[in-house]
DNA sequence: TACGGTAGCCTTTTT
DNA sequence: GGCTACCGTA
C-alpha cells in the first residue's frame, strides 16, 4: 500500500478513504482540495476501481491534465490512461461524438463558439427584418443561453407563457421565433454551441435510457470539482448519471461562486444534501495557503454576505505582512505603482516575476498595467482576453478547416467564402442564403447543386462559386490521407491566405502571417502529441474540438518567468506569493453592473474574496481617482469593500484623513478643474435640443414599460420578501390573486397563485413579474 | 463588388 | 479609445 494517504490531515483524508455513497466536501480557499480530489482518485483506483469506470469533472482543461498526471505517478501511467477527466464541456463533446448520431447530429459537429452564435443570430434577426437597435444581436444571444442552460428548449419556451410574456414586456415579442430559427440553422449547419454540448447531452440522456444505461454503468464513479458553479443543465446531468451507483462527490466553496452570470446556481451545492440520500459531508477549513493576515481579512469580507455555508477557514502560517492600500491619482499612475512595487519586491526579497500577480475586475484594465510593466522591462503574460485562437486571421484559417470536416458550417462559411476576396459579394451570399433555408439545405448543399436550381446568379459568379467548391473538395480529399499539420499548411497557402497577409506589408499583416506559422506549428506539436494519448488519432476533427474549447488557461505554459495579468474569475484555483488586486473602485469593483441587488453584490463580494485568497504571502489592494473609460477620463471612487476589511488587517499606504478610511479627494487633485459634467456627458441624439426638461407623463409611461427591460432577469435574483405563503399580488397578465404556496429554491422558486379571475396558476418566480399588494 | 470612411456601441466576468 | 457594421462612391 502506499504511503501518500499519510501526506494528508485528518480532515482531507476522511473524503479521500470513504468509498461508496455521495459525499460533498466542502472546502475553504487554499484548503488542499485539488489534493483530496486526486487522492480520492488514486485511492479509488488502490482499492481495485477500475479506471474506466471513473469520471471526474474539472473546471479546467490544464486542471485534469495536471491531476491525471500526478494520479499516473501514484499509480502507474497505464493505469491512468482509460480515467475520463476534463471540463463538462469537453466531456460531454467526447460523449455527443460517440452518441450524438442518435438526436441526428453527425459525429463530425462543429463547436460553434459565441462569436460564431452572435453572428449567426445577427443574420437571423437581420433576415427576419427586424429592428436591430430593439433586436440587439448580443443580449438575444445572451437571452437564448440562458434558456438552454435552463434547459427551456424552443417548444418548452412556447408551452409557456411567462417567458413569450417577459419577452413581450421586453419588446421584444418575435424572441421565441428566433431562438426557433437558430436552433434550426445550428442543427442544420451540424453545429453546437457551448450550451448546446449540455442540453444535448441531458436531451441524449432523456430521450435513450439504453444510453443512460450505459453511462450510469460506465461511470460508477463521479468526481465534480467547483460544484458551486455548476449551472441547471450541468446539475441534471451529474444526477442522471450517479442515479444508479450513487457515487457522487462534489467538491465546492460556496464563498467561491463566481459564475451566476453563465447560469451557475449556488443552491446545487446549497441543496446537495436533500438530493442525495445519506450524504456524507466534509469540510476542509484549514488553510495552508496564506497568512493569518490574508485569511482573517479575506474572512472579514466574506462575513458581509447574509447566504452562505457556515465556515470557519483558519490556518496555523505566520501572520504575515498587513495588506497594503494604495491610491494613484491616475490609472497611469496605478500602473507604475505596481510595475516599481514588484521591482522593489523582486530586488528585496529575492522573488521571480513567477511569483507576482496582478488581478482586475474587466479585461480593459490590463492596458495600463502592461505599459507600466513594459516600461520597467518586467516580463509578464495575459491570461484570457482575446486568446490567441480568437483572433481574426486564426479563425481564417480554422474556418476553412472546420468547413472541410463539415461542409455544413454556415459561419465557417461565410466566414472564408469571400476571404481572401474572390469576387463573391454580399448579394450572392444573401441568395444562397434564402435558397439554403427555401430548401432547407445547407449552403454548401445549396452550391454543390447550383446547376439543377435556377438561381438569380449570373454565369461568371456561378463559376467562382463552383470553384470554391471545388477547391474545398481537393482539400477533403487530401485530409484522408494527411495529417493535420500538412493539410492545414497547405490550406493557408493554396487559399491565399498566406499571401493575403504577407502582401499587405504593414507591421499587423507581418503580425498576422507570424501568428498563422504559430497557428501550424501548435498543429504540428498537437499531431506529435496525441500519438502519445490512448484512442486519440490525432486527426484534424479532434484538433478543432481541442481548440474550440480550449481557454486561456489550459496552455501548458513553459517554464518561463514572467508576471501573470488576469482577470479575478480565471485566477479562481491559482496561487501566488504576492498578489496585486488593482481598480479597487465603486462602479469597476463591484461593477455598476452588478449593484442592483443583493446577490448580484454578494457574488461580486465573493468575486472579492476569491481574489485576497489567491495571495500566499503579500496581498496589495491599489485604486485611482481618475480612470480612463470609453477614452474619457472619468473620477472613480473607492471601492465600498475597501471599507468592509477589518482595519487591523490593513496598512494604508497613502493615508486618508477626515475620519474617513477611503475618502475620495477628487476635488482637492490636479484633476479639480475638471467639469464632471462634461465627462459623463450624453450626446444628445440628432436634433434633439440639450435641453433639460421635466419628463411629460407620456414619457414617464413609455419608461415605465420600459424597466422590465432592464430588470428582465435572465439570472437568479432577489425576490420581493412579501412573496410569501398568503400575500396579495398582481400580475402584469392574470392580474390579481393569492399566494397559496411557494416550493423550490433558487432559479426554481415557484409560486402556486390563486387568481381572482380564476384560475390556480403556477408561476416561476424568476421570471413572473409580481407587484405584492399586501403582504400576510 | 471592393474599399474607405465613420457613427455608434462598447466593458463585467467565460465554456 | 478601438472595433464593427453600415453607407457611399468608384
Amino acid at each position: 500500500m502506499s504511503n501518500f494517504i499519510d501526506e494528508l490531515n485528518d480532515a482531507q483524508r476522511a473524503p479521500v478513504l470513504h468509498k461508496d455513497g455521495p459525499l460533498m466536501v466542502i472546502a475553504g480557499a487554499g484548503s488542499g482540495k485539488t489534493r483530496v480530489l486526486t487522492y480520492r482518485i488514486a485511492h479509488l483506483m488502490e482499492q481495485g476501481v477500475d479506471s474506466f469506470n471513473i469520471l471526474a469533472l474539472t473546471f479546467t482543461n490544464k486542471a485534469a491534465r495536471e491531476m491525471k498526471k500526478r494520479i499516473a505517478t501514484i499509480v502507474g501511467n497505464s493505469e491512468a490512461k482509460n480515467l475520463w477527466m476534463g471540463t463538462f464541456h469537453s466531456v460531454f463533446a467526447k460523449l455527443l461524438r460517440y452518441d450524438g448520431d442518435k438526436l441526428g447530429y453527425p459525429s463530425n459537429f462543429t463547436i460553434y463558439d459565441t462569436q460564431d452564435s452572435q453572428r449567426l443570430i445577427a443574420s437571423i434577426i437581420k433576415e427576419m427584418g427586424l429592428d436591430k437597435d430593439i433586436y440587439k444581436y448580443k443580449q438575444v444571444q445572451n437571452r437564448i443561453s440562458s434558456y438552454k442552460n435552463s434547459l427551456i428548449t424552443v417548444k418548452a419556451y412556447f408551452q409557456n407563457p411567462e417567458l413569450m410574456e417577459a419577452d413581450a414586456m421586453a419588446k421584444r415579442p418575435r424572441l421565441g421565433e428566433i431562438y426557433q430559427n437558430y436552433v434550426d440553422r445550428c442543427f442544420k449547419a451540424g453545429a453546437m454551441d457551448f450550451d448546446d454540448l449540455l442540453l444535448r447531452t441531458n436531451e441524449l440522456l432523456t430521450r435513450f435510457p439504453e444510453v443512460l444505461m450505459k453511462y450510469q454503468d460506465r461511470f460508477r464513479y463521479i468526481l465534480v470539482d467547483e460544484y458551486q458553479d455548476t449551472n441547471h443543465s450541468q446539475y441534471l446531468i451529474v444526477k442522471a448519471l450517479s442515479d444508479r451507483y450513487q457515487n457522487i462527490c462534489v467538491v465546492g466553496d460556496d464563498a467561491q461562486s463566481i459564475y451566476s452570470f453563465r447560469g451557475a446556481n449556488i443552491s446545487n451545492i446549497l441543496n446537495f444534501q436533500r438530493d442525495y440520500d445519506d450524504v456524507a459531508v466534509y469540510r476542509l477549513e484549514q488553510n495552508y495557503r496564506s497568512t493569518k493576515n490574508i485569511v482573517s481579512a479575506a474572512n472579514s469580507i466574506i462575513a458581509n454576505n447574509k447566504n452562505q455555508l457556515e465556515k470557519n477557514v483558519w490556518t496555523s502560517n505566520d501572520d504575515g505582512g498587513l495588506i497594503k492600500i494604495h491610491r494613484s491619482v491616475t490609472d497611469a499612475e496605478e500602473g507604475r505603482y505596481v510595475a516599481g512595487s514588484i521591482f522593489e519586491s523582486k530586488m528585496q526579497n529575492q522573488m521571480q516575476n513567477g511569483d507576482f500577480a496582478v488581478l482586475y475586475r474587466t479585461n480593459s484594465q490590463s492596458r495600463a498595467i502592461e505599459d507600466a510593466l513594459r516600461k520597467r522591462e518586467i516580463p509578464y503574460r495575459i491570461y484570457g482576453g482575446l486568446s490567441f485562437y480568437q483572433r481574426k486571421e486564426i479563425k481564417d484559417v480554422l474556418a476553412y478547416l472546420r468547413l472541410i470536416i463539415n461542409p455544413k458550417d454556415e459561419e465557417a462559411l461565410k466566414r472564408v467564402i469571400n476571404f481572401p476576396t474572390r469576387g463573391i459579394g454580399q448579394t450572392t451570399v444573401d441568395k444562397l442564403v434564402v435558397a439554403a433555408n427555401h430548401y432547407n439545405r445547407s449552403i454548401y448543399e445549396v452550391m454543390e447543386h447550383l446547376d439543377k436550381l435556377n438561381l438569380n446568379i449570373n454565369a461568371g459568379t456561378k463559376r467562382k462559386l463552383a470553384d470554391f467548391v471545388t477547391m474545398i473538395k481537393s482539400f477533403q480529399v487530401m485530409n484522408e490521407g494527411s495529417d493535420a499539420f500538412t493539410l492545414a499548411e497547405h490550406v493557408a497557402k493554396k487559399t491565399g491566405l498566406l499571401l493575403e497577409f504577407k502582401k499587405d506589408g504593414t507591421p499587423e499583416g507581418i503580425a498576422k502571417m507570424e501568428n498563422i506559422e504559430e497557428l501550424l506549428n501548435g498543429i504540428k506539436d498537437f499531431v506529435e502529441g496525441q500519438k502519445e494519448i490512448a484512442d486519440a488519432t490525432g486527426s484534424l476533427t479532434e484538433f478543432l474540438e481541442d481548440v474550440a474549447l480550449a481557454t486561456d488557461m489550459d496552455k501548458d505554459i513553459e517554464d518561463d518567468d514572467r508576471v501573470a495579468l488576469m482577470t479575478i474569475h480565471l485566477a479562481k484555483g491559482l496561487e501566488f506569493p504576492y498578489v496585486y488586486i488593482v481598480g479597487m473602485e465603486e462602479d469597476l469593483f463591484p461593477s455598476a453592473m452588478s449593484m442592483n441587488t443583493r446577490s448580484e453584490l454578494e457574488e461580486e463580494r465573493r468575486l472579492f474574496y476569491v481574489a485576497l485568497t489567491r495571495a500566499e504571502k503579500q496581498a496589495f489592494l491599489t485604486y485611482t481617482q481618475n480612470r480612463y473609460r470609453w477614452g474619457k477620463l472619468i473620477d472613480a471612487e473607492p471601492s465600498r469593500f475597501l471599507e468592509e476589511i477589518e482595519e487591523k488587517y490593513v496598512e494604508n499606504l497613502t493615508p486618508v484623513n477626515d475620519g474617513y478610511r477611503y475618502k475620495s479627494t477628487i476635488d482637492k487633485n490636479i484633476f479639480g478643474e475638471v467639469d464632471k459634467s462634461k465627462l459623463r456627458q450624453v450626446k444628445p441624439k440628432n436634433g434633439t435640443p440639450p435641453s433639460v426638461q421635466k419628463p411629460s407623463e407620456n414619457q414617464l409611461r413609455k419608461l415605465r414599460k420600459l424597466k422590465p427591460e432592464i430588470s428582465a432577469p435572465t439570472q437568479p435574483m432577489d425576490l420581493d420578501p412579501g412573496l410569501v405563503t398568503g400575500a396579495r399580488v398582481n400580475h402584469t397578465r392574470f392580474g390579481r390573486g393569492k399566494i397559496l404556496n411557494i416550493e423550490g429554491v433558487g432559479n426554481d422558486r415557484k409560486a402556486e397563485i390563486h387568481f381572482d379571475q380564476g384560475g390556480i396558476k403556477k408561476l416561476l418566480l424568476r421570471f413572473a413579474k409580481l407587484e405584492v399588494l399586501d403582504s400576510a
